[in-house]
DNA sequence: ATGAAAGCGCTAACAG
DNA sequence: CTGTTAGCGCTTTCAT
């Protein structure tokens, strides 16, 4: 079957050139509002413009002007309400200021992450923010382009935003002690394995036990976005305490898992998750966990990634940390 | 102050060919394993592209060959997490096929939603898959380009993937029949005002009531995503109907907090939500929800949009229906 | 106030 | 098997 076409070619900078009968510079000058035009050419060409129903190509303006205003995010899922939450502040400040994002989703895996950040690269991103952390950092720095970490191991030769882990970490201990808890277990994924964010929860973590003489115990899981495993494995872990009376999770999800697995086995378990996003806050809100601040996260990781690439020179790299707070559950 | 750059500039095609000693076309070739190169030259040239570390110009490729291998994501925010699990598992799949996701969250705004899709064009993507629906879809037909919709009403000038919207109402409505419920409201978000997925869910429900000769009725809620607000809406019409045994609620963070409300009221009304994300049913296991296959559906319109990327003459359109299944609260 | 010409980095005829 | 040439759609000196 053959059909004719009558699909028009996409109108292009010099037909609209034609069409108002001056030359592609000028209709470009009309584009960019540069140089000085007079209003007589200024309506023809809009006028053609209109007339062709044309659009400017950005990517062959991209490729002269050697700037994308693309900026790759590399995160674990947005399935996770964290990486989910995350995104979407990021995309939305970024889309602001007229900045494009493209989206990666490592899933951990450090095979992925080495693709996306070439992909990245090859298509010319103006900057990334990463939130994933498969991979060594010299990785990234080979790539010469501004890049704003998140929650990444404090580094003197990347910017770095992260929240207070450390103080996320003693905030969540002390609230149990608070509950007139004792016998406490902590357990962390390990999906920020080299991020030291959850180094730093569980260093928080012991270090309140300590000072109270208090013992403690760390677990780390594995397999981090498999509900069953982490099921089997809280389940192993309850086991094996049964004079538990308080956990702090390294995440939201994982919390909720443990609590209605607590309450199935109508234990008095007092429980502390990490993360505090919308999500979980909304759904669950008798959770008692530890909230980063999301929305101020994301603006301060654009702003310094924008900065890094407006400001050429500029390549003191710094370490800010957000502070956390405490929600009680209701 | 200055400073004096040291930073080498980004290797190019032409400076690989002029170390390697070959022409641009050569290296071109061996970049893109086309024709016929003898072994030695092969190696060589790849020896300069490792020396100089180069990595070809993804962007001027896209300019030469018009095609981007971009992307286009449209829809209303990947915060929530039938979104962020759709988006992730969309982004997934795409990627295993060497393209690239530009992500826009438009927050139900018609503005945004227009501006993200004159974005789009503008970059050249190479089709989109819009979950977002505050503009007509004819707006998107202008743009004589692949495009797969999720959710949107029935057409016949555009693909659309749904879940079987109108079986999930009947089947929440059913559910809660057969929990010996009868006085049942059920409440929808206007999130998908246009999409009809919700108008079709709320004539599965209001059909089962009819053939079981029950009185039904409907709210529909402004506000989708401001959580407050939500509270006092539920809160309001709870109020109005202090016999209610049932409710179904057309999506399951409404759900939960609805569930957590009426269980603060130590009310006994049966609740059943929409979507079943794996983040809803993994720390809401108690939630009963109608499930929507997001993997399938993701699937499935990403082998959509490919086929008619690749497939020019292809203009039949078509609805897909892809069924929903119930999960019982545990 | 406007235009001609060169080129961003790449690829695809066409030639040899 | 390899190179020369032209050009994707845009912007920007440099003229006039």
């Amino acid at each position: 079957m053959r059909r004719i076409s009558i699909v028009t070619e996409k109108p292009k900078l010099e037909d609209v050139a034609k069409l108002a009968g001056v030359s592609p510079t000028t209709v470009s000058r009309v584009l960019n509002n540069r140089g000085a035009i007079s209003d007589k050419t200024r309506r023809r060409v809009n006028n053609a413009i209109e007339q062709l129903n044309y659009h400017p190509n950005e990517i062959a303006r991209s490729l002269f002007v050697s700037k994308t205003h693309f900026i790759g995010l590399i995160f674990p899922t947005t399935g996770h309400p964290f990486y989910g939450e995350l995104v979407f502040q990021i995309e939305s400040i970024l889309s602001d200021k007229n900045y494009k994002v493209l989206i990666c989703n490592t899933m951990d895996q450090a095979e992925k992450e080495n693709k996306y950040l070439n992909m990245l690269l090859a298509n010319q991103v103006d900057g990334m923010i990463v939130g994933a952390h498969n991979i060594g950092i010299e990785t990234y720095q080979r790539a010469h382009l501004p890049i704003v970490a998140i929650d990444r191991k404090v580094s003197d030769t990347i910017t770095v935003v992260s929240s207070d882990n450390y103080q996320g970490g003693r905030m969540a201990a002390e609230e149990l002690l608070r509950q007139g808890r004792t016998k406490i277990i902590h357990i962390n994924s390990v999906m920020q394995r080299e991020a030291l964010s959850s180094y730093q929860r569980r260093k928080g973590y012991e270090d309140v036990m300590t000072e109270h003489g208090l013992p403690f115990k760390t677990y780390t899981m594995d397999l981090p976005f498999d509900t069953e495993v982490k099921k089997q494995i809280l389940s192993s872990i309850l086991d094996k305490h049964p004079d538990l009376d308080g956990m702090f999770l390294g995440d939201d999800i994982t919390a909720a898992i443990a609590l209605s697995m607590v309450r199935k086995r109508e234990k008095d378990i007092f429980i502390v998750g990490y993360d505090g996003t919308e999500t979980i806050t909304t759904c669950l809100p008798e959770l008692t966990t530890i909230v980063q601040p999301i929305r101020s996260m994301a603006q301060l990781a654009v702003d310094l990634l924008l900065k890094e690439i407006n400001d050429d020179f500029n390549d003191i790299k710094k370490n800010y940390v957000l502070p956390v707070t405490l929600k009680r559950g209701e």
